[in-house]
DNA sequence: AGCGCACTACGTACGCCGTACGTATATGCC
DNA sequence: GGCATATACGTACGGCGTACGTAGTGCGCT
């Protein structure tokens, strides 16, 4: 707490190059791409500076001549992923518009699975942050409301598909995790869960978990949670 | 990736005392209540199993025998104050109820900063947790839908709850994180936001950052998205 | 033209962290 | 009573973020 800056520092708010001594060798670009490419590659936690300046044959500490804390590559990161974004012309449906984008934003978190807890909770204001809240308000144009409550449609928007795509990828990481697989899984649901929720404590959650829906589809889940956001948004002023 | 366990294990499977060896000289609610209090008064990165185990004047590694791993420190932390909740009777209104409990949920957020963070994004299978979601099912016993759809309904409201305090504290903390205040806040804003948002790239985030909406009532923000998002339920079943 | 300063580069070192492992000791069950 | 199984805990390893000091480089100003 003692060190910390007396002014609140944003790397975007730092020039990537001021003109004075050598040029850098490196560019913000290169480095949040090794660092995009380990954290896809080998998980977030893979991401320390002395990798990535390893990855780019640079000394741990000339790292530091970019990218001044850790937390910054972080955004650097974020940033640079935001970049696979397309901005198709709006279509004048507000409502559609929104739900594509929404799908651009799980499938981009689906290929960068670190993308949400990285994001947790703030989006920032990166270059890429910019034209991607442009880009949001550009779709609600023909939304006859003022910016504070596009603002929040959108804010509530970016909750859920963050909120349910890291729960898609949580769950499909301890699916995936190692051998054990539906089988194992099933024992030990009902070796704890299934021990506690039959203990007559939880009636409704024992109700629920023996409901039979079929299998889940998360697609489903997540496209009705969506249209419910949006229409709440209609429906509730 | 070598050593993961060949099955899943939860802290909440293994029995606190099995009747074997010495009396345990410590127990899990002592632990999770020495970790919160850390977590509350230095903030989540204060708690190292070092530092716990110090606080119950333990051995570093005599931790280990009631917490196998950290991350189970953060599930027995989140189910220690989950115990907070208070479960009033339902009113037999499940709007109310459920937007009571969400607001009761904000308060304990606010009072356990860190929650947000640890809860990312799974809430778990807690003892505490058990209880909660047995609560909300109890609340929307009136409402028929099958329990899936209950569960889907949750997650939404437990998602923009989550979401929207973990926002309020990250601006809270930044603002109260040091001697800069309103002032230089406004000043960093216009040095860099203002010089981008001014550039002309970005005109409608210009827009609705000049739009002049008074104070922003956080309060009323929450009250708005949570009203939504229940409203979204009924209206796109 | 040349000086000086701001910048890059990077090695070393400090104080943390999670936790594997080995050992000594205490206890409940057969 | 003896043994299997706990607890207790010191030591040590490999990692982390990053403060700091030093050396070299090239732009900008006088």
């Amino acid at each position: 707490m003692a060190g910390r800056p007396a002014v609140p520092e944003v790397i975007w708010a730092r020039p990537e190059r001021t003109g004075r001594g050598p040029r850098p060798a490196h560019s913000r670009a290169d480095i949040a791409a090794a660092a995009v490419r380990v954290a896809d590659a080998e998980g977030v936690d893979a991401v320390s500076m002395r990798k990535i300046a390893a990855e780019l044959d640079m000394g741990t500490m000339s790292l530091y001549n970019y990218v001044p804390r850790k937390e910054d590559l972080y955004e650097l990161m974020i940033d640079a992923v935001s970049g696979e974004y397309a901005y198709p012309e709006p279509t004048g449906d507000w409502r559609e518009d929104v739900l594509s984008l929404a799908r651009q934003t799980r499938a981009l978190m689906h290929r960068h699975p670190w993308m949400p807890r990285l994001m947790s909770p703030v989006y920032g204001f990166s270059p890429n942050a910019l034209t991607y809240l442009e880009y949001c308000l550009s779709c609600l144009d023909p939304l006859e409301r003022p910016y504070g409550a596009k603002m929040e449609l959108i804010a509530a928007v970016t909750s859920v598909v963050t909120t349910y795509v890291a729960n898609e990828i949580a769950t499909g990481e301890r699916t995936r995790s190692l051998p054990w697989s539906a089988e194992q899984e099933q024992a030990v649901r009902i070796a704890y869960l299934g021990g506690q929720v039959a203990s007559g404590r939880y009636p409704r959650l024992a109700a629920a978990f023996s409901e039979d829906s079929g299998p889940i589809d998360l697609e489903a889940v997540f496209e009705r949670a969506l249209r419910r956001v949006v229409e709440g948004f209609v429906a509730a002023g």
